[in-house]
RNA sequence: GACCCCAUCGUCUAGCCCGGUCCAGGACAUCGCCCUUUCACGGCGGUAACACGGGUUCGAAUCCCGUUGGGGUCGCCA
């Protein structure tokens, strides 16, 4: 039989960094077993779901590249995909639960007839886990499945679409498997065999503490939500490769490897039972790593959003190695684009103290104005020509240069540089530099 | 409080199922050196872990029990 996992997040709020993950996991067993990865959208609850979290969710996924084969803007044939249009079908099953006096109207609530022996789930990820009832549960393991003003509640609307959907692999958090057993329950109330559960570790704060996009520390908020990576200049594949280390590793020591080696490679048994913290230096590393690989027209594409406009491929190329999150783009390449460019007064300090700066530069501006072919070549040609007329190393140019044109102590290789700035403005910039450090 | 899950360097992990080849391997971070026009990249090297206590065994990171610590669940939230 065919896989089906689906994924079912509810459309309220910004999308989680965990979600993503367990959309991922998803999304890797079904493109690994070649099944079906299915999208639904979970928006029961009407007072909390906006239209704009649901963008915020395709997007997202889209963004990773984890495309949907059935849910919204997809179809197929086991729908409708949205919650809020299922209610018949909920109605139905209620009825027959109610008619087979497995379930029980009380206090305008309809409930659930709870087994009064323990339940095992046979999880793929963590064994057999045999949950006894909490004490609060002792006195009364039954549970609402459909609220007095009507509306049945998340466990009862989990089970009937992924009974209806026909789901055969329940793959999600951790902070599922206490409740699984209800789940279960259900299922066989229906007369079905429970689907297969995969309960994935759940990924915590640095310090360890549970990731929430509401926690009162902003800072840790931001690392919850998957729209602040997209926000930093984080790129999908990094993301999606990092997101994929947590609590699954290929184990031959890769660390960065393309996403059709983790289909290949993926599978739920391996999947470790610990969770995982959350740690942005790696990600970052990682990011770094991704965007050093892509080709220039993939960087151009990504970084645009960036740029605001200054996409000039011949300025990206240059600090293409250099950056390590997108965001960082406009102040490694602003000088290239406007004349009003800051100068870093520690840059300035380090590099241009030297009494004979400005006779240098002066000279260094003479120097390039008779270069024949305003090339790498060239300038660097006449740039180590003039230091050894001058009897300096080439660094004594080099640097005051370097800050003069770009007000920074840290950029691209020089010559490559000056050779993307055109010579007017490395010969203005020059003698403006000149001009500026006698007032 | 009850119940469930988990426990290898600061972090992510390999090894654990099928005890010996592990005085525990890789990566990020960190420190030092090299390369170098800067910053990165790259190269080389260093610091750094089997939570603790009992067993079982000739032998335990690997198996068992307990303790501690972390996480989760016990809603007419999802």
């Amino acid at each position: 039989m065919s896989v089906r996992v689906r994924f079912a997040p509810s459309p309220t709020g910004f999308l989680h960094i965990g979600s993503v993950r367990t959309a991922l996991f998803n999304w890797l067993y079904a493109r690994h077993t070649g099944g079906t990865f299915v999208l639904r959208i979970e928006d029961t609850d009407a007072a909390r779901n906006t239209e704009q979290s649901l963008r915020t969710i395709l997007d997202g996924l889209k963004w990773l590249g984890l495309d949907w084969d059935e849910g919204p803007e997809k179809g197929g044939s086991c729908g409708p995909y949205f919650q809020s249009q299922r209610a018949d079908l909920y109605r139905k099953r209620v009825r027959q639960l109610l008619d087979a006096g497995i379930a029980y109207e009380r206090e305008g609530a309809i409930r659930f007839k709870m087994p009064r022996t323990p339940i095992t789930v046979p999880d793929l990820i963590a064994g057999n886990v045999t949950r006894e009832l909490a004490d609060r549960e002792l006195q009364d393991p039954d549970f609402v499945i459909v609220r007095s003003d009507g509306n049945p509640v998340f466990h009862f609307v989990n089970v009937v679409d992924d009974l209806e959907m026909k789901i055969t692999h329940v793959i999600r958090g951790e902070d599922h498997l206490s409740n699984t057993p209800k789940h279960i329950a259900l299922f066989r109330a229906f007369g079905v065999e429970p689907p297969k559960y995969a309960h994935i570790p759940m990924i915590l704060n640095p310090d360890g503490t549970k990731m929430s996009k509401s926690d009162p520390d902003p800072q840790k908020a931001r690392l919850a939500s998957l729209q602040t990576y997209l926000n930093e200049g984080y790129v999908p594949e990094a993301v999606r490769n990092y997101l994929c280390l947590l609590g699954w590793s290929p184990k031959d020591n890769r660390e960065i490897l393309p996403i059709d080696d983790v289909i290949r490679l993926f599978d739920l048994p391996q999947i470790l039972r610990a969770n995982a913290r959350f740690d942005l230096a790696k990600l970052t590393w990682i990011n770094a790593e991704y965007i050093r690989a892509m080709s220039l027209e993939r960087f151009i594409e990504l970084a645009r959003p960036f740029v605001g406009g200054h996409d000039d491929p011949k300025v990206l190329g240059l600090v293409k190695e250099k950056v390590k999150l997108l965001k960082e783009l406009p102040d490694w390449t602003s000088y290239f684009f406007t004349d009003d460019y800051p100068f870093d007064p520690e840059a300035v300090k380090k590099s241009c103290s030297a009494p004979q700066t400005s006779e240098r530069l002066t000279k260094l501006a003479d120097r390039f104005a008779t270069v024949n072919s305003w090339d790498v070549a060239g300038i660097e040609t006449a740039l180590k020509a003039l230091a050894a007329e001058l009897g300096v190393k080439t660094g004594e140019l080099i640097h005051p240069c370097r800050v003069a044109v770009s007000g920074k102590s840290a950029g691209p290789s020089l010559y490559h540089m000056l050779e993307v700035l055109g010579r007017d403005r490395v010969l203005a910039r020059l003698r403006r530099a000149v001009d500026r450090s006698k007032k």
